[in-house]
DNA sequence: GATGAATGAGTGTTCATTCAT
DNA sequence: GATGAATGAACACTCATTCAT
């Protein structure tokens, strides 16, 4: 599948590759799209675990240690089962399964939003809501799109960079986080 | 194909909408796949063809002036025919044609990179190669991800609006273009 | 397996419907077939049982008694568990059970035979194991083809009217039973 | 499937048997079913061509022959194809082409009835349309029944001559078909 | 060159049968 | 003995591709 996608495999490979038969597949799962939705659901589910960590995470750290967080936070969900995720995001307009991931993105959305609040005074947000909204819709975009187009940014530390600066730009954070940021470039800056 | 995807369409179906026998389609193109390359080929030309008045309508536009023109440019190319395009989109990493479309962007890039030196003192761009880089594929990947998961976030203003913001963030421009934003909200501002 | 039919029904279904467990059945019958070969045993068993009945019932009734005695039981016959019967009867051919219902219809004929010769006399046969024979060979027939294209026909005192009026033609008697001809009518009389 | 039925036969078998494939079966029947009410559909229309005849024939033939053409017009029906029409026959009840053998039956009860009508004086019918109709389905479902359960029965001379018995004895003729009754047995006389 | 009927390998799915528990 | 999950051969049907006309 991560191969040739969903489309490609019959249901005697996934079968076989699963180490059972055709019919205990079938025993288990309607028929094949009942197993792509599985997939996806479970996906979803280990995706929301690893969310609510990085809820936790964000707490209350600040302004330069929160935009860190979520970056790296954001890439490591992509990296991790890259292959597998990639495979069904491409399959998933046309299963109706949208809604699964999107159930995924509104809880970090909330987590985000609420470290917003904590640090409202030194950011340039007027609706935390709509801002973590926006930032998870933009970097979830960047991520999704790498990993469909261009997988190896998601190793690049220069990807890793650059989404922190979009992130600060877009917050109006006056420094961008300072020890990632090579001196000489000085963007965004006083 | 534009409801179902591309596997979905049967090449009987396709010559008969297109108006000519089976035999005939394949007295022109060796195979299926090879329908679908052409067809790909046809839209990134006609993209590429849009993009030269991009790059002429940038210009030596102001700052303001080129990130709306960028914007509302990228968006058009979305909107425009965004059902097909979508269409294909879903099906491009499996048939190996990004290529095509890496073409498209590469010289999109070069457009950008352009006008980011025209207007190099009042941005904050020390590579401006690396810099289109960036913002294209941003800027692009959140189109595409709209259009393959928020179609109607195309026609919102808002989007507008937020990218422009994004771009404006991310190129250390000191305010945000003043028409499209509304007072209030104050962000990124001085 | 009375609405679709033997092959319609799965051998887990049976057993679900039996009340235990598909291992279960496979302890006792070593496949399909032999199960459907045993619910046609089972089914003929009674029919002989009830067969058993029908001849003391001939035992040395009158002419007249003895052609509605016998018309009734065949349609008794036929209309118990008409629709068993019935489901059972489509399947026969393909599954060489013949010979049960031929056994079945061997009793019968030797009951009807011996009445016959009871009632010589009154009767046109020469050969009574052949009369028998052809008799129930044409009851049998037309009550099986009632059974398996007009059902309705089994309850319709027309259909046992005529019965009993093909059977005392065929026997050469001068009058029909009286009491169940309407005096009208007036056929095969004189 | 004149040896196992049609659920036996796989549709590869058939196209491979038809000499075609199973691609180009599909091009002309949308599934398996509706290629057995085609089959079924022929019959009918070819029995259909020879009642015609049989309406032809029967004219104002005299009793006696009557009586011999329609039973021997029955038998050949029954002879010809009798392999196929068999198969077809026990499939039938389950697929509702049973109003097609209906239609049939219909146009040969109507050409009896006329000519019940034409010898009205000579035998005991009260009601034409009625005794055709009993008739036939008699005749019908005894030749049917010798078809499924007895095939060696339609070429026999002992079957024929009972069934012209059945329908004179049934008729109320005063004689039997003199040629064909063996003068010793005397049954049915006077 | 154009046509579209013919092809048949390959698909998702079923279900009689087995066998470890 | 009883169970029912597991098995996989077999089926109806599809569709990319060919080729005689």
């Amino acid at each position: 599948m991560l191969r040739d996608g969903w489309q490609a495999m019959t249901t005697n490979q996934i079968a076989r590759e699963a180490g059972v038969s055709v019919g205990s597949l079938y025993q288990y799962f309607p028929n094949k799209e009942a197993l792509l939705l599985a997939l996806v659901e479970r996906i979803a589910d280990e995706m929301t675990a690893r969310l609510i960590e990085v809820g936790t995470a964000l707490g209350d750290a600040t302004v330069d240690e929160g935009i860190t967080t979520f970056v790296r936070a954001a890439l490591d969900l992509s990296r991790r089962d890259a292959p597998l995720y990639r495979a069904v995001l491409i399959e998933l307009p046309r299963q109706g399964t949208l809604e699964l991931f999107a159930r995924v993105n509104r809880r970090l959305a909330d987590a985000l939003a609420d470290w917003l609040v904590v640090r409202r005074d030194e950011l340039d947000v007027a609706d935390p809501s709509l801002t973590a909204h926006i930032l998870i819709t933009s970097i979830d975009a960047l991520t999704d799109h790498a990993l469909l187009f261009q997988p190896e940014l998601l190793d690049s530390p220069r990807f890793e960079r650059e989404l922190r600066a979009l992130m600060a730009g877009y917050l109006g954070v006056r420094r961008a986080p300072a020890a990632q940021r090579s001196p000489p470039r000085r963007r965004r800056t006083t």
